[in-house]
DNA sequence: TCGCACATGTAACGCGTTACATGATTAC
DNA sequence: GTAATCATGTAACGCGTTACATGTGCGA
């Protein structure tokens, strides 16, 4: 088990909520922790394999009516063991980089035109982020009222809503004081 | 020049605001960009060289009275033409990865009370970071009165302030919410 | 004299992305 | 028929971190 990645933490806790197929997992991924974590294919099939070798998981083959074949895995009571283990150590701080704050950081060597170009263009895709997460978060309340996954998902989905809100709120003011400053340079 | 690494435009713009050791770079970045950028010494000197190489920036050596010799380096008419036309385009979307929040996400293997406990660490640490930010931007709204760079330098201050307060906002929020949960359990 | 801040680098390693490779089934 | 989706993987590459290596000057 590496002790940088978290990616096999990432499989195991997304097959602590259903056995899945490693297709699945990439999928569930994207409808829910795609705003906070996601994994490319070339991390997510080696992880799966690597955790099987090590039992970790179990792996079933499937093949339903009209459905190619399709590898279903199940975490087991020893992946569990590891996952909950994994939950319960405090998170590292993860190093930042947002390359629009660093060109905002140097604007001055460009019109203020050219940051404000770039503030707008992240107010837009910050606007649709916030309605996907909405989607999201309706859809889930409806689809998992019951389990008791939902209240931990509506949280970490809150969280991306709380933090869109406070963007689009942050690039109002710049877009203003950028309007004043170039108004001023007149 | 690479493709995808935005080192050597973090240290065209380092050197933009003034000529600097590589040192100073480093210093520099963290009193600054370190909320949203830094370099580690691995990416750093290697980038100096490579800029040097390709003559985006000059190098003077320099010796004051009790100090050793260090290397200061200057952007140059070519560099901060490649400055420029890097600031004007487009940020590229990164991927994020939070670990708190994929702990969070699988909150419901552990008790309520193992991600409260995380949520609490990230209160501290966010309060932490946001007195930091308080500090710097008061320290800079002094030391740099007339720089032209400053309004920028508040800006991206800013950012990382009200996103700070959000996250602080939305763990209070969540806080609640886990005790709430650990109280119906009973 | 011991440790810290200054100062500059190199090398190894691992992680994560991207592109490639393959192939079945379904909808248009 | 052909494009998209389902489904599983591999391989190369580059980036970024970490640890290592070296040496000066200053303060306690």
């Amino acid at each position: 088990m590496s002790k940088t990645s978290k990616t096999s933490y990432a499989v195991l806790g997304m097959l602590s909520i259903a056995p899945m197929s490693g297709y699945d997992i990439r999928q569930t991924m994207k409808e829910s922790t795609s705003n906070f974590w996601s994994e490319s294919d070339g991390q997510l099939y080696p992880a799966l394999a690597s955790l099987h070798k090590q039992g970790l998981i179990s792996c079933k083959m499937e093949k339903n009516e009209n459905e190619r074949e399709k590898k279903i895995y199940s975490i087991t009571a020893k992946g569990m063991a590891l996952l909950t283990q994994w939950l319960t150590r405090a998170a590292e701080t993860q190093s930042v980089r947002s390359e629009i704050l660093l060109k905002l950081f140097f604007g001055a060597n460009v019109s203020p035109d050219v940051s404000r170009e770039h503030i707008q263009m992240h107010c837009y895709q910050t606007k649709s982020m916030l309605a996907q997460l909405a989607a999201s978060k309706k859809q889930l309340q409806h689809e998992h009222k019951d389990s008791p996954h939902l209240p931990y998902w509506l949280m970490s989905i809150d969280y991306g809503m709380q933090i869109a809100e406070a963007k689009l709120a942050w690039c109002d003011g710049v877009i203003e004081k950028l309007n004043k400053m170039k108004s001023e340079r007149k």
